[in-house]
DNA sequence: AGTGAAGCGGGACGACCATCCCGATTGTAG
DNA sequence: CTACAATCGGGATGGTCGTCCCGCTTCACT
């Protein structure tokens, strides 16, 4: 999918597609998925046409914004792995994943399912966050630390709910999830 | 809000208007609020004008599908109230709810935010669902049977994410959540 | 049956938005 | 410094959808 060979970009190219990114970054994650995509031209102070070259859909310009932040988390994911006990990792990752999308809006709003594959973007970047999640709910499985009958499924719906809380206390929520895990 | 001393419809608007209501609950109820308000027309066999003057907005629509189900929740959880104690009271609203919004997904997007102020329209009707649950959570916490500190903005939160889930077994989900607010 | 108003259908309108296109501009190789 | 190709800007395009309007139809009261 990605283009193989890609000759590099001029100079302002390259500054243009930085400065897209960026804005786009701020304002999906403060105002979330539904802003135009006019909007972060205009905030980016570019023309449209220059987002929609760097980035021919919407999708594939937040699939972008996503790839830093996922490849972030799964480098903490296999620190948490590496340091922690089955239970603590996975429970870890947990909170950490739900901070995340707390605190951006257009990640949380994709995670509850409003359009975008969010999943198959991650994967296909080789940031495969999900798989590392499930890999540790098995672990922790086995370790005795979360109740076996516990699917993925299950704790992609209970993220999003922890996702939905709109307050001052949100690892109040977490905590409910938490112990209704184990 | 509503409309003081209406005088009564004729017969076919009448029949019109309850064959629209009908329809719109159906469809939003399997496919969601995305759909558009001609597709509702259309399988209702009106024309979309009659639509709109029944229910000027697609919100007022939406609204009066809601109305009927309020009503049947409010006098279940009165039921509840009545009939057990307040732990179990509140634990049967809450899963009564879920299941509720499980089976429909018009109800579950306007719960977990997208667009309609649900408790407006709901409490407007005096069927105040919301106040009833609110209710029952400091019952049940002053008999404890629930973790003091939970509130109800944790509860919408939790709620809205039993609605995310979707496989097969529910109840799974939601006992997660049930050990952890216990 | 007759008549006036209530109600109907569905096309028109306007708002919004993602995507595409093209003439003007700018970077860079030679 | 020149020339050309890469890139830019932002208006044009096409599609979706909610709401409104208006000429025609149907009801219901006398």
């Amino acid at each position: 999918m990605t283009d193989h060979a890609e000759r590099p970009l001029r100079a302002d190219a390259r500054r243009n597609r930085a400065r897209v990114l960026r804005t786009a970054a701020e304002v999906f994650a403060t105002e979330g998925l539904s802003v135009p995509v006019h909007e972060i031209a205009r905030r980016a102070e570019v023309g449209t046409g220059t987002v929609s070259r760097h980035f021919p859909t919407k999708e594939d310009l937040f699939a972008a914004v996503l790839l830093d932040r996922m490849r972030t988390l799964a480098d903490y994911a296999d620190a948490l792995t590496a340091e922690q006990e089955p239970g603590n990792a996975f429970l870890g990752l947990f909170t950490k994943l739900v901070h995340e999308g707390a605190a951006h809006r257009g990640l949380a709003e994709a995670l509850t399912g409003a359009g975008f594959d969010i999943e198959a973007a991650a994967a296909a970047a080789g940031c495969d966050v999900s798989g590392r999640l499930r890999d540790m709910l098995t672990n922790a499985q086995q370790a005795g630390a979360i109740r076996p009958e516990i699917t993925y499924a299950d704790l992609k719906a209970l993220m999003a709910g922890c996702l939905a809380y709109e307050g001052d206390d949100l690892d109040r929520v977490i905590n409910v999830v938490r112990r209704g895990l184990q």
